[in-house]
DNA sequence: TTAAACTTTCAGAAATTATTGAAACTTGTG
DNA sequence: CACAAGTTTCAATAATTTCTGAAAGTTTAA
């Protein structure tokens, strides 16, 4: 398979960057070549065009599958396997926010939680637990918050982020509009 | 330096979490137990509690400096220098996304920038470029957001985000309210 | 200026992670 | 069933990253 120079930047800055998103040089490779590629491609030119083994590409692919980050299908009367990338780019990066929080986020979150649970004995016991509360409450508040704006329609997170810092015009008619309602409890 | 049971699986914890987040294992022990720990911490300490060479220590303080998480602090009449994790866990969480930012997003927008000023000659080089294209939007709305969402208060950002899901009933209210101005247009 | 007290650097060792490629496995077909 | 066409596995190796510790560097103060 034959690969324009543009897009060969394009695939070896995603390998570059791969490692700092969470998975290696060559599955970062893989999956910039299938996202920018239109027809499904087999393992085969995967690993002729990026120059890599067989079988490193049939690691990638599990990887990548199991990010949901690509699906299989295949070619009628071929027994090939052709892989392309999954939906838009938009599911991609929920996806992924998804993904890296899962494995990023919600062990500590767990911990936290556990290790909020006992009783601080010590006066530098209740500093530390105080931080990690905080910690705590910070993820919480952050994954609550993506997990809501994740279950938007894609035309209201697009009223959403236009909004931008205007949002506190609006936080501003609410506060107005809801205020007495609020103070009443 | 002791250091009780429950600190010591946070600080590990964070070591292993450590790399998934953009820094090495000891990095990441030297980071939580700076941050747990009400007073400064010296450079020996840090070495002697985490059991880790002087001269590393030395490198992840550096690091954590260039991450700007860390602050040096002296006592009169010590030569030494004595270390704090730097401001609130607020603080920190907007240090770590634009520290990340830069790191991880940027250098993809900027690559992909130069890319798009090129016209595709192909068709397979339409498909490729319009894919960049998503991919480019959608960073740049991710930042563009976020840098929105740190120019909020505290108090504002409370509010934001404990609106959750509900900010689509003031997304109604809002366009309630101004939908007549534009639909005008 | 010297010496003590401390910090940084960096070459090499250790640990970890990524990659290869041959062998084992799987599946569809004659 | 046997074989061809494919895929996966995994032990060995390569590449990369992290860590150590001794040497070099820096700073303060007498």
């Amino acid at each position: 398979m034959e690969i324009s120079e543009k897009n060969k930047s394009f695939v070896y800055h995603f390998g570059e960057m791969g490692s700092k998103w969470g998975f290696n040089r060559t599955v970062g490779q893989m999956y910039a070549l299938l996202v920018i590629t239109d027809k499904p491609i087999t393992a085969n030119e995967l690993a002729s065009t990026l120059n890599i083994s067989r079988g490193n590409v049939s690691m990638g692919i599990k990887e990548l599958q199991a990010w949901k980050l690509v699906q299989v299908t295949h070619v009628p009367g071929d027994r090939k396997e052709y892989y392309n990338a999954i939906g838009s780019v938009m599911d991609m990066a929920n996806i992924v926010f998804e993904e890296r929080r899962k494995r990023e986020v919600d062990p500590t979150l767990s911990l936290l939680r556990n290790l909020l649970l006992d009783t601080p004995e010590t006066e530098s016991e209740v500093y530390a637990q105080q931080r990690m509360k905080d910690i705590h409450d910070l993820l919480e508040m952050i994954t609550t918050w993506a997990s809501e704006l994740q279950k938007l329609t894609p035309e209201q997170l697009n009223t959403v982020m236009k909004l931008g810092a205007g949002v506190t015009k609006i936080l501003s008619v609410k506060q107005a509009l809801f205020s007495k309602k609020e103070n009443e409890h």
